[in-house]
DNA sequence: TATGAATGAGTCTTCATTCAT
DNA sequence: GATGAATGAAGACTCATTCAT
């Protein structure tokens, strides 16, 4: 029942986006009397921030899925798990939206979801440090520089899909490859005319 | 006339944020009726669009003010206009929102001043290619790919001011040096250590 | 327009009570759209705060009406001036219940008409002392002492109307009498079986 | 279980007001479900009239606990009577409002502890004039008017706790002695002055 | 005895916008 | 250029109450 509520809620913000979401809508949507609601949720506010764990759920999901049977390179389990979270936001776009890019109302309570994520993405670039790919950075710093990065390129992808980006591919893959390639302890082999090849750390 | 109520709507914005913007706040706070403000624009939408042109253009002031007439140094101006970004990004929240975290409705249009911004921070990505500093990545995607990463930090910290960061300053410079760095055609001094050094080079 | 509004609202307050008035039945009955009414009242409570100054003000005039000319005994004014309040109440109980019964919120604002009609009050009492009819009494205290008990009839009657009162006329009477009566320097001369001819100070 | 209730009833209105309570808070205090409620209470409205009844039986037994078993001065009695009941009033200025104040719709029912209260109050007067304390009055109509003035002055006080009142100990001893004193067969000493000395009567 | 789900009407209030003047 | 009056729709939210289970 909560379920209903929140799945239809969910495809009222992934269709309409946020700013035209409202109580009553849902309401209608569902068939039921906004009062209803107010059952499943004290809030607007409330019903928000459940879909936003959720979102962090799913993103968690998909990033984690990555390296699940611990891949042997944890450094291509990384620069996996960035793309995946690129890709996520732009096949979810409001899911995104929803978790990164709201203002949250001032007494917003923190999510459980989102602390497991960064948790585990911070996880996995120590895990780069601790065998020896990555120099020995801050992990903390460099986990959420890491994040910083692709979370720009991932939201203006999503918030300005009709600016004459080069090929969005390419343009992805050089954002991830700039965060990751610049902290290799050993280089990697430069192929044929590849952008992040180069970055030539002695 | 129009600018007035500008000044006026920037101001309601920058103080009491997006979401509590109102065409009746804004007659208020001007001290005409609502009315007058669409003899001067079509819409609440119009009056938007303006207000987001506005900040494209107060942000292009100050990041090409950082290289106005100079020049000796491409990627000491490239750099330092990253870090103005992030600044006025901080410093002006609610214009940075503006421009880059608004959801824009469909039909919106272009506008002139961002095209500009665009076109300024390409060129001073091409002066250092051209210049020889940086290896000869490509210009567009290059461009592109470091104003992803520089929104998302900026973005980030605006809108999580609440995140547990690590300091402000060395993430903000962790984010830019890599963007910069990672293309050197010969790579800043101290290889390890470099996160710290990074900020101080030649 | 204010007054059709005021008028209205007052009219629904007569007629079905404090506590089943509504912007909406009020919009309703004066047949606009309740937005139209917060054009002309900032609020229900600005609203409510317009009435209840009306309804002192009609009181006001009620009482003072009674001595207007400055008759020439301050007590029979006195005790006219009251039987008027009395009266004004029964023939007005939602005025009545507005002006003195409502519980009002907090940042209530005071109201000039109450006080120019407290002022009258004191006065008029104050005359009967000046003038050698009354003992020279706490001209105050007296003059809320009389008050309450004015009040205390009046809101009675109207709130318990089916309360098996004694005949209401002789009621009245008494309170009032027994208010005044009390305070006279010389006693009225006790007609035959009056109940307030015998409060025999000195 | 209609005690729980109750008593969760009383204590939202004595805290929070009148205007502020309803079934479902009631319901979440008491931490049964609204419908429940509805198992030992029709109505609202019953169980309202059930707290009125309630609040006329504790105010009754306050009255009455001043002269249980006493009886050798009646006049004290009646007024510590009354002076218990001003106080009861200041002291739980909800019950006093649901027992006296508020509104009951058309077809409320009468209250058993309201008639119990009356005929104490009643006797108690008659008693004053049997013994010969009191002139021979109308006993009730007597005892209307004592309790319409006392009434006054508890009602005010609770109503407008923020009019400028003279000392309120001062004032309720002169609504209470002017309705008692007027009446005694042998008026208290002390003629000019009366109203300090009254309090002090032997 | 109890409840969980539901409702339908209602609460106050704000909004973007229009238009005759 | 400007306004004052107005609107209709919508906003979030609460209410007393019912009823199948």
């Amino acid at each position: 029942m909560r379920r209903v509520i929140l799945r239809a809620a969910r495809e009222i913000f992934v269709r309409d986006g946020y700013e035209s979401f409202s109580m009553r809508k849902l309401a209608r949507k569902i068939k039921y009397s906004p009062g209803t609601i107010y059952l499943h949720f004290k809030n607007k506010q409330a019903l928000f921030e459940c879909l936003i764990d959720e979102s962090y759920a799913s993103l968690g999901v998909v990033m984690l899925g990555k390296h699940d049977g611990e891949g042997d390179d944890p450094v291509k389990d990384l620069r996996q798990g960035w793309r995946a979270y690129v890709d996520f936001g732009l096949r979810n776009p409001n899911d995104y939206r929803f978790a990164f890019m709201l203002s949250r109302p001032e007494g917003a309570s923190q999510f459980r979801n989102a602390d497991l994520l960064f948790a585990a993405l911070r996880d996995s670039v120590k895990r780069c440090v601790e065998q020896g790919y990555f120099r020995p950075v801050d992990v903390d710093a460099t986990a959420q520089a890491q994040w910083a990065s692709v979370h720009g390129i991932t939201s203006l992808l999503i918030q300005r899909p009709k600016f004459p980006w080069v090929a969005k591919e390419k343009l992805i893959a050089q954002v991830i490859d700039t965060c990751i390639d610049s902290l290799l302890a050993v280089p990697p082999v430069a192929p044929e005319e590849e952008l992040h090849a180069s970055s030539a750390h002695s």
